[in-house]
DNA sequence: CATATACATCGAAAAGATTAGACATTTAAT
DNA sequence: ATTAAATGTCTAATCTTTTCGATGTATATG
């Protein structure tokens, strides 16, 4: 058993904690799906496919990019959104090394 | 575009849902990365390390079961947990995986 | 059978997350 | 300089999650 209660989280599992929060609602799943591969998507279109206000999608957008789990670049007066595959790739992979090798 | 925002969560995605919930609380992964590989603890172990309350522990450890992340087995009077090492292994392969094929 | 142990559940309070309207900001176009 | 378009932020209401004391249930033990 590790006891130690309070610095037991590794840094992997720190990174990817937010990770796991911003891909626990459904609402954010959804947004992450609607990507097609490599797609860039700007927030209209989003809150567009989306049944939730345009607060709402911002306020999920924030958590997502927050989490790294989508990048965003302001072009014009456009803001575009896209799936930060390599981080998630990455972090999947760690998780399930970590996994492995330690518990 | 995906604009398909009703059914499109598909089934792997489901059931991955409920694991990133169950982990994206800190006190929840705290509990995870408390057992050592292959261990088992019963609640009175998780709760003597843990900095809440029983009931709080309890209402962790049914989350955690229910979203497969544990398994628990009750001996006599006490209720063992121990990681599900094969189906985390495999969800978040499946995960990267998905990641790869479709985003 | 009475008591103790280990755990779960209930219920209410507290804390936190989500939501949408109103407002603010940035950028482009006229 | 005005106006319009795209997006972000603020705020308050609502909803959900978390929390813990109290109570309930199952199992073992004297």
């Amino acid at each position: 058993m590790n006891p130690d209660y309070s610095r037991s989280i590794p840094q992997v599992w720190r990174r990817m904690s937010r990770v796991f929060t911003a891909l626990g609602d459904e609402h954010r799943q959804r947004i992450l799906l609607t990507f097609d591969r490599g797609e860039r998507l700007n927030v209209g279109q989003i809150v567009a496919v989306s049944t939730l206000s345009r607060p709402a999608v911002s306020h999920h957008l924030k958590i997502l990019r927050e989490a790294e789990v989508l990048c965003s670049e302001k072009i014009g007066k456009e803001v575009f959104f896209w799936i930060n595959k390599p981080f998630l790739t990455e972090t999947f992979g760690n998780v399930r090394d970590y996994l492995d090798q330690n518990l």
